[in-house]
Formats: C-alpha cells, structure tokens, sequence
DNA sequence: TGGCTAAGCGGACATGTGTCCGCTAGCGTG
DNA sequence: CACGCTAGCGGACACATGTCCGCTTAGCCA
C-alpha cells in the first residue's frame, strides 16, 4: 500500500477512481459505488481493492475537509479559553455536517475503526487535544474521552435536514453542559 | 388496515409473519427479511406489504417489549423524583438496548417516523412524561423534548459489543447531566 | 349456491453492495 | 531484450433489500 512496486498504474487507478468520485458525488446525490468505478473506467473488483468500504472511499475524497477541521483544533485553543474551542469546534463539525451529511456518517465511521484499531485518528487526535485542555484548567469533566464525544455528536447524521435548525446547535449545547464539570 | 374484509387470511399472514420472524431471530442471528417470509410460507410481497420496512416488522414483533418499557415510565414517576425517574429509566432502556441491540435501532427509526408523522408515539409520550415532571419541578431544563432525548441516546445503537460496559451508562450520565437545568 | 369484484397473494425482477478468481501485463533479472 | 513472477485487474457472481403486477380467492350479494 505504500509505494512500492506496480505503483504506476495503481496508483494511477486509485487517482481516478477519487476524481471519478468527486464527479459522481458533485452530480448525482446518490452514490453507487460500481457507478463510480464505471465512470473511473475501472472494474468493480479494483474499486473495492483501494477502498475496501464505502466509508474508506469517502474519508479520502474529503481528506481535505478532514484536515481543516483537525487543524482547526490546535488555532482554536490559541484564541479562546478550552471550553469556548471546544465549542467553536463543534460550531464547525455542525456546519460541515449540515453541507455533507453523508460524509461525516463515513468520517464517523472511520474514526470508530481508527480506534478499534488502537489509534485515535486525526479527529480522534484533535477532539483529545480539546478535552485534554479543557480538563487541565477543569473547567470539563476528566471522565470523557474523544471516544465519548465522537458517539455523543453522531446524533448530527440522524437529523432530518428539516429539523437540522432547531436541534442541531441546540443539542450540541447539551452535549457541552454535559461535558463540562459541575461544580 | 383495521379489521375490514379479507380479515381471515390476511390477518392470519399477518400474525404467520410474525411468528416465523421471532424464529428466525431465535435461532439465527441473521435477520433476512425472505428467509422469514419463507420460514413463514408466504411471498416477499406479502411479507412487505404487511411491514412495508425491516422496522416495522421488528418494531410489532418486539411490540410487548416497548409497551413495558413504556409502562415503566409513570411507574417511575410514583416512585421517585422526575430527575431519578428519568435516570432509572435510562438504565432500562440501556438493559433492553444491550440485549436487543437491532431492536432498538428499529424503535429509533419507528420514534422518529412517528415524530415526522405529529405523533410521539408510545415512547415518545413516555419520555415526554418524564421530562415534563421534571421540568415542573424545575430539575430538568424546559428546552428539551423527547425527539432531542431520542437523539442523543441514539448512540446505544452504535457501541461496540466490548465497550457497552464501558460507555453505556457512563454516556447516560453525560447526557443526562446535560438535560439538567443549570443553577 | 353461484358469480362477481377487489383485497390480497407471491414470486419474478430491479437495484445495490461486496466477493472471488482466472487472466493480464508491469517490472526486475539474466 | 527476452522471460517469468506476481501485483493488480475487472467483471461475473452471490446475496440482500425492496418493488411490481398478473393471478387467485374470500366474502358479499342475488
């Protein structure tokens, strides 16, 4: 999976099949894998080599986003008290969910294999750096863990875009009261 | 739906299907809707006719399991404060939900098509009891209904068998600390 | 009791995910 | 440069969900 050996035209496959991703995505709302492999102009078979789930696909399309939202983390505690990052932070994870729904159920997802596997992940990293913060100055409970927040906010993929108003934000409110220590 | 007409067969493929879907959960862990129809005798359409989604089909065979959870609630309510009522029946659901883990993710899906449908449904009305005390007297925050609580402990359906232990409960107390009201 | 009518049946079908395996061809080696 | 090894290809296949529609037959009515 590195880079050795064959790369040239696998590596060249895997390429197509993210940019053949990315179009099928920004056409169509629904997301068929072997459409995608068939606009990649590859088999079925080789799709589901590179990108065993369709989680693993979609992680890696919005690679970028994922990033930006780690690297968020870190400015974020630079600017503000930890309890405010961490709220700013989950201001950003709401309106990134809002736009890609889809794609933060696959980050979900990937975060929770990410630490079946013994590793936190990127957003794994950055929720840890938050909480670490805000339990450093007490002002959030020392019994969480990124674990615990990533399961507390997956409600963000069950909403109805209808309700996503009312409750998104609102739900992330209580999830922060209930976060932080109680004095 | 009701009673009217063709009530002999149909009703009697009605009650069929639900037999052979709690033999099929019995005995296999796998829940495929045409083996059920099979194990019943009858056809795919007519299994789907009658539960047109895997919801609902679980939704009625685990039907006496919610009722009681249902019941619990007022139950609770004679016993205790609103507050302890409502952690007393989180404990329940979290019971039900670690033994009958499929089954809960149907109730979740039933409670939220009954939302969209202006209906709470059984246990939403039971929730809303419970929070409705406790907003009377002032120990639960008056901004929460039973659609956020649903939502917030939706992520029962998505532990990993080895970390109910856990998280289960530990989360339970996170989100229920959250619904306090502040002081 | 015999016929009519639509409620209800049931399985073929359409669609989507994910697996398997025989074949192809890229690359290192002599 | 020719050759062989094996990484990698790709599409046929297995399997699940859910839909559709022509046929059957229960129940009402004369």
């Amino acid at each position: 999976m590195d880079s050795t050996r064959r790369r040239a035209d696998a590596a060249d496959n895997r390429a197509r099949i993210i940019r053949a991703a990315r179009a099928v995505i920004a056409n169509a709302d629904e997301i068929k894998l072997n459409a995608i492999a068939k606009q990649a102009g590859v088999g079925q078979g080789t799709l589901y080599r590179h990108f065993p789930t369709r989680e693993d696909l979609l992680a890696e399309v919005y690679r970028e986003d994922v990033d930006a939202l780690v690297a968020a983390a870190p400015a974020l505690l630079a600017e503000h008290e930890p309890l405010t990052a961490l709220a700013r932070w989950f201001d950003r994870v709401a309106d990134y969910a809002q736009v890609k729904r889809g794609v933060f159920a696959a980050v979900e997802v990937g975060v929770w294999r990410d630490l079946s596997a013994h590793s936190l992940g990127p957003i794994g990293d950055a929720l840890t750096t938050l909480l670490d913060a805000g339990k450093a100055d007490g002002t959030i409970r020392s019994d969480v863990d990124a674990r615990d927040v990533i399961l507390l906010i997956g409600y963000l993929t069950r909403l109805e875009e209808a309700e996503w108003d009312a409750r998104a934000r609102h739900l992330l409110h209580i999830v922060l009261d209930g976060l932080r220590r109680r004095e």
